[in-house]
Formats: structure tokens, C-alpha cells, sequence
DNA sequence: GCCTATGATTTGTGATCACACTTGCTTTGA
DNA sequence: TCAAAGCAAGTGTGATCACAAATCATAGGC
């Protein structure tokens, strides 16, 4: 019986082959466009066009166009009566609100997650702590991009741990909508020395590795609470402004 | 000077007509894809073609593709590995899963309610109780479809007055993502004799009236475990039925 | 000089086509 | 008789085109 030996090939060659992946176009730019967004790329009220974005990204219209529907459904992107499409802009309710979903979602997240993590788990956050102090340490010219990067996946390597597959989505349609915001206060921090980040996530872990939920979520809320409460003094000083201007 | 003259014109007229609303296929089309999600006219795991939907809704395939991928970055749907799309099956986690934040996100938005509802709004939500008893007490052969829509405008009305407009689309999502899995529920209940939904929302009112946030979000969530309770318990007994044949 | 109207350009939307991949059935060969 | 190869229908994806609406600039009239 051949079957069996051709069986066994097969699966050798399968074992040392990596999957290829079928991502499409629409996928690519939709990762994109996320990343940007997240990244603050894209500042609040800017316009985007959908030849534009085709023509920056080097593709055709139709995977654009399809990407932006998706983000203006999360409301990562806002879409005008004039059929046009733009990053949501910055107000003192918007501030507000996200701040308030996202310590609601996100504290119910680490508070799951905190009864769930196994050790693994906790000592792989434990280790993105150092990376962050040592990153810090080296300080090469304030990298924010990379902070921002590693903040991120310090924040959702936790939140994966909560196992529900409907936060999850959520709190990234949260980051989302959050993005152009928090990188106006990130870039203004750096200005105003900012404090220490990374105190926070040690309370954050310290809580976690005691299993102690509620810490953990006051400790996140506290976190991301500070940029918001930041960049809601900076709008109410610069109205302020304004209206002696 | 001429132009106040018709300018006061132009306002009279545009008081009288009402806007015409220059709404698009796709919107559309996603609009009635809600609508038969939300209402449970697909059952959970059934496949969806774009071209079998374009047929159906007399459309091309273009304002089709649009809506189907902007109900999956929301999880009303699901992709497929094979790139076809399904509605997602019912899973004891994802009840679990869907509940506790419908509990979370719901509860948040009622509590907030609460304190900001005005008596004419208040008012408003009352008359759709009258609505409730009145449909009930004529028992025209129980009309399912009637009673849910009515049931979402009543939930819908009260949440609106939460005054957030990051929590409200988040809960849009999930009553989306729960609406195959509650249809499922509620046709059971008309057949085991359902209990009084109505009494649920008697005391949501009672509690909102008062501006008592803590019992309306309890009132709430008692209100939404019921359809969830009973889903999981025909799931459970099911999968035995299951085991033992 | 300022406002209004007319034209050109840009932009979103929908339809159609081409292509690649999947799926299911039929046929063929051992 | 059964399994594997091959063929055909179906399906998602991306590109291009046509059209309508919006925006902007320029020219004309008060």
C-alpha cells in the first residue's frame, strides 16, 4: 500500500513548510489604514480621498474604498453628508466618552483577565516591563513610535487573556477611535516632560500576578486615564484662548 | 435689499418640505441586512453569497460586497478561511460571551440614563409600555416580529438618552451579533409558554422615573439573562440529547 | 468691490468585466 | 468497485468605466 508512505511524505514536507497566507489587497490596506490611524498618522478632521489613499498605497480604488466603509462602520472614520470621509475631529464629549468606554470595557477586560492569566502569561507581560525600562534606560532620543508600539501590545497581550471574542474587537474599535486623539497628547507630553509611564504598568502587573482584579483595573484606568485627562486640559486651555483671542 | 427677503422665503419653504434624504444602495442594502440579522431572518451558521443577496435585493453585486464586509469587521458576520461568509453559529461561550457584555455595555448606558432623562422623555418610553399592554391584551396570534421590534425600539429609545455616541453604535453591534441567537430563544419561549417580558419592563420604567440608576441596570440585565438563560439551557439539554444518541 | 452664476475638475457610487480559486460532479483507469 | 484525475459551474476579488454630485475657480453683473 502506497497511500500510507505518500501519507507520511506529505506530512514531512508540511511540517517544514510555512503556510503562504492568502491576505488580500482589501486586507493590506485595511491593516494599513489601522495602523495609521492608531499611530496617529492621520491628524483629527483631516479629509481622506479615496484616489488618494489608492494612489499613496499603489493600488486601485476598490479595495480603498471597501477598507474605508469597513472603518467608518467601527467609527474609526466619520463620513460626511457631502459623501466624503474624515478622521472623526477632537472635542471635549468625544474626550469624554471614550475616556468612560474605555475604562468600562477595558477594566472588565483586565479584570478577567486577571482571574485567567497563568504564570506564562504573566511572566510574558512581566518581560515586555523590562523591554520598556530598557528601552527607556538606552533613551535614545524619545523613539515614540516604538513606546506607542510596545504600549500596545503590553495592553492587548493582557486584554487576549480575558478570552472573550467579544471585548476584544471592541476595545480595538476603542484604540481605533482613540488613536488620532492620544497621539496629539503623546507628542505634547513629550514636550511637557512627561511623567513615568511605566509606573503605571508595574502597579498594572504587580496586580495581575496577585490576582487581585480590582487593583488591576484601577491601576488601568489610572493609565489610560492620564493622556485623556492631559489632552482635556490642553482643548479647555486653548478654548480658553480662543475666546480672549 | 432684496436678499433677507428671500432668504426668510427659503426658510419658510424648507420649514414646510421635508428633507428627501439622498441615502445610496449600499446603505440600503446594509440597512436591510441589519434588519434580517437583528430580526433573525438568517439563521446562525447559514452561508451568505454576494450574488445570491445582489439577486435577492435586485441590486449588482458592488453595494453587496460593500455591506457584507462592513457587517463583518462588526462580527455580525463571519469570513471564512474559503472566503465564503457565514452568520456565526451559537456556542455556549459565545452566549456567555455576549450576555456578559451586553450586561456590561447596556447596564452602563441605562445607569447613565437614568440620570439624564427628562420627564418628557421619560413620558415617551411609558407610552411604549401602554403600546406593550395594548398589543398584549388584544393577542393577536402572538406576533413575534411585532413585539421585537417593539421590544428594540423601547430598548433603543431609553439608551439614546445615555448621551453617548460611542456606547450607543457598540450596542447596535451587539444586539447585531446577538440577534440570530435571540430569535432562536424567543421562538422557543412562544412555544414554552413565555413568561411576562412586559413585567421586566414595567420595572425599568418604575426605576428610570425615579432615577434610580442602580435598580434600572438591574431591572436591565434581568430583562436580557431571560432570552440568554433559557438559549443556553435548550443548548446544554441539546448537546446531552446529543451524547446519549 | 462684492456677490452670483457658469464652467471645469475632482470625487464617490454603481455596473461590468476579467481572473483566480473553490467546489462538486463526472469520467477514467486500476 | 472505488479512488483519483479532470472538467465545469459558481464565487470572491480587483480593475476599469460611466455617471452624478460636489467643489473650486473664473468671469460677469449689480
Amino acid at each position: 500500500m502506497q497511500k500510507a508512505a505518500i501519507e507520511r511524505n506529505n506530512e514531512t514536507i508540511a511540517a517544514q513548510l510555512t503556510p503562504v497566507g492568502r491576505e488580500t489587497v482589501q486586507d493590506r490596506v485595511y491593516s494599513e489604514l489601522r495602523r495609521a490611524l492608531i499611530g496617529g498618522l492621520f491628524e483629527p478632521s483631516q479629509v481622506l480621498t479615496i484616489r488618494g489613499l489608492a494612489d499613496a498605497l499603489i493600488t486601485s480604488t476598490m479595495p480603498v474604498r471597501e477598507a474605508l466603509g469597513r472603518l467608518i462602520t467601527e467609527k474609526a472614520l466619520e463620513a460626511l453628508p457631502n459623501r466624503s470621509v474624515r478622521v472623526p475631529p477632537i472635542t471635549l464629549e468625544r474626550i469624554d466618552d471614550l475616556l468612560r468606554a474605555r475604562s468600562l470595557i477595558e477594566g472588565e477586560a483586565i479584570a478577567l483577565a486577571a482571574t485567567r492569566m497563568n504564570s506564562r502569561q504573566i511572566a510574558t507581560v512581566e518581560a515586555m516591563l523590562g523591554q520598556w525600562d530598557e528601552m527607556r534606560a538606552l533613551k535614545h532620543k524619545k523613539d515614540i513610535d516604538r513606546e506607542a508600539t510596545l504600549n500596545q501590545s503590553f495592553h492587548f497581550e493582557i486584554y487576549r487573556c480575558c478570552g472573550s471574542a467579544v471585548l476584544i474587537p471592541m476595545i480595538e474599535s476603542l484604540w481605533l477611535q482613540s488613536g488620532p486623539c492620544i497621539r496629539v497628547a503623546i507628542y505634547a507630553f513629550s514636550d511637557a516632560g512627561e511623567v513615568d509611564t511605566a509606573h503605571y504598568h508595574r502597579s498594572i502587573v504587580a496586580a495581575l500576578s496577585r490576582q487581585d482584579a480590582q487593583a488591576a483595573r484601577e491601576a488601568l484606568v489610572a493609565d489610560i486615564s492620564r493622556p485623556f485627562a492631559f489632552l482635556r486640559d490642553k482643548l479647555q486651555s486653548a478654548s480658553k484662548e480662543g475666546l480672549r483671542a
